[in-house]
DNA sequence: TTGTAAGCGTTATCAG
DNA sequence: CTGATAACGCTTACAA
């Protein structure tokens, strides 16, 4: 079944007349060897159609030339549905890698799984990246253990102080202020916040600190009651967009913290008879794919997966060739679309 | 930098008195240990954190459990877009790949790139999965060669007569003739196409197959002069949209070869002053996650990337083991929206 | 049930 | 500049 043997450095050594080593250095292009053997060696190599072992070349050297990317997901979604902000940061942190010269190997994981977080253990890669860990907390626990063994790792997510770890995410607490800020300029004064408060995902909070802020800036109370618990999900927009309505409040606009919770509760308001923009305005977050071809036109937070994608990939090669390495946040943008309308 | 020595097995023998291959045996629970020494083996690993060197066992057992995902992406493209169906099936390539044990390699390729198929060869994995190809024609002669040398590999695609190598697709004939026979049904006499008309692309050509097929079974004549070329991207559908309105001919309906197209279609008319489903009828085709939130909702063919996925992954893994391998196609499906009406 | 010996295909080290 | 020799850490025979 399997093709023919494949040709070794040593069949090659032998037809060149050299030593083994000697046709390893060459296919390097090492200048120890001199021009004229490199040539030799590398025509040989060609016509044989060689190619390095990856294998016996990483256990020598015990460098894999390979990243890992672990994505975690919320094991309550949807089986065969990935957050499509992720699947953006995936496709960018591939290309990425590829730039970089590292090949990359993607698993997902369930939050619930028993933590497979060998691959660099195990040899599998030089260094890891982490997208989606599930809470903060628990996963803080968990990497406190390979930050101590050294480990070669970036996780995208919130910078905290004193963090094990290196992080690189999106500067949410800019992201909630820019959402809100759009609002309130639009005349909105009673706006809901839809997003989880707790100490466990600390995105979410820190959104809602901008969220905050930008009312402070412009003088306006925070309305509590129009903070409604929900996850990224569209169901869970939806639930807590009801949940709103029924509770009653007054209330001109909401803010929420992921684009499909914005679908969500865009689809909970027209259920109930209410148009966006003209009775409701709508900021979401993430300037998902999708975003944009809403009806109507989705006003977002973007986060720009490409930058984000190539400064994950740099920090975790920066960490594996033992440069100096600090988390830090990329810029989040406001995107106006249609769903703010024009104002009050 | 890199974290301790780690633990190898022969570190495990000394300290539980065994012989070093009895300690993989134990590791990898083989009865052919027994239970007690399995035991105790087990538990000092655990202790020592220690994992098998995989470049090891790789080299030395010639097999990778790994499979590699070979990306191609047509150049033209926006650099930082990947096709929302490639990242779908990326998704459940993944997962799929994972339910089997097997650790997937991803790689992004230029079509211009000199071909780096070299996965298998180099030993990084046992097996290829191919997406996205570009044109058929060069397509096939570039893996005629990997055909002949043995290589296991399967491609996302067409299922064609006398092909080289193991193919898994949509039945795109089907989904040609169910786009166009919901739209006849509905009272459309004159229908668009847009979508290439070449042997390079053979899923276009046999959607159009399909097409023409329902337009049979109608008794209804085939518009020649309604069909426009176009690719799978938004821009292609916006520009041969445009043509065809600027074409002068009478048409009701467009039957669009990808969603992609179909949002671009939609573009285009709306700016004509053109209202879908209201004055134009549109289908599109892959059932891109955006499809159901575009205004009005996109009817579609959908592409199952779930099964494909599976599909693909299964499909690779028998060819690794020497097992019958045919190329088959997956069943599309019409899922009807808004975008058609209510017919004529 | 366990141990011994060999080897997978490279790269590293050192000597020439 | 080149060559001999020894690893890298595991699995596969085969022998006991």
């Amino acid at each position: 079944m399997k093709s023919k043997n494949k040709p070794t450095s040593v069949d090659i050594a032998h037809l060149a007349g050299v030593s083994q080593p000697t046709v390893s250095r060459a296919l390097r292009d090492s200048p120890l060897v001199s021009l004229e053997t490199r040539r030799k060696v590398q025509k040989i190599a060609r016509e044989l159609n060689y190619k390095v072992d990856v294998n016996a070349r990483n256990l020598r050297s015990q460098r894999t030339n390979t990243l890992a990317l672990l994505l975690f997901e919320d094991s309550g979604e949807n089986e065969s549905f990935i957050n499509p902000f992720f699947l953006s940061m995936l496709g960018s942190i591939t290309r990425a890698a590829a730039q970089q010269g590292y090949d990359l190997l993607i698993s997902f994981q369930q939050l619930s799984d028993d933590w497979n977080a060998e691959y660099e253990d195990a040899n599998k890669a030089d260094g890891i990246i982490f997208l989606g860990y599930g809470d903060y907390t628990s996963y803080i626990k968990r990497i406190s253990k390979l930050d101590q063994e050294g480990a070669h790792f970036v996780t995208w997510g919130p910078v905290l102080k004193d963090q094990p770890g290196l992080f690189v995410g999106s500067d949410n607490e800019l992201g909630g202020f820019l959402a809100a800020d759009h609002l309130l300029k639009l005349g909105h004064t009673r706006i809901a916040f839809l997003g989880v408060e707790s100490k466990d995902h600390p995105e979410f909070h820190d959104r809602h600190a901008g969220f905050i802020r930008a009312h402070q800036k412009h003088g306006i109370a925070i309305a509590d009651e129009l903070r409604f618990n929900a996850f990224f999900s569209e169901e869970s927009g939806y639930t807590a967009t009801q949940a709103l309505i029924q509770s009653g409040h007054d209330f001109s606009a909401i803010a929420c913290a992921s684009d499909l919770m914005a679908i969500g509760a865009i689809k909970a308001l027209r259920e109930h008879g209410l148009r966006v923009p003209r009775d409701k305005a709508i900021v979401g977050f993430d300037d998902i794919p999708t975003a944009e071809h809403l009806a109507p036109s989705l006003s977002t937070i973007q986060q720009d997966t490409f930058a984000a994608g190539k400064a994950l990939v740099d920090s975790v090669i920066h960490s594996i060739n033992g440069d100096e390495t600090k988390s830090f946040l990329l810029p989040t943008k406001l995107i106006v679309r249609d769903s703010c309308g024009a104002g009050i």
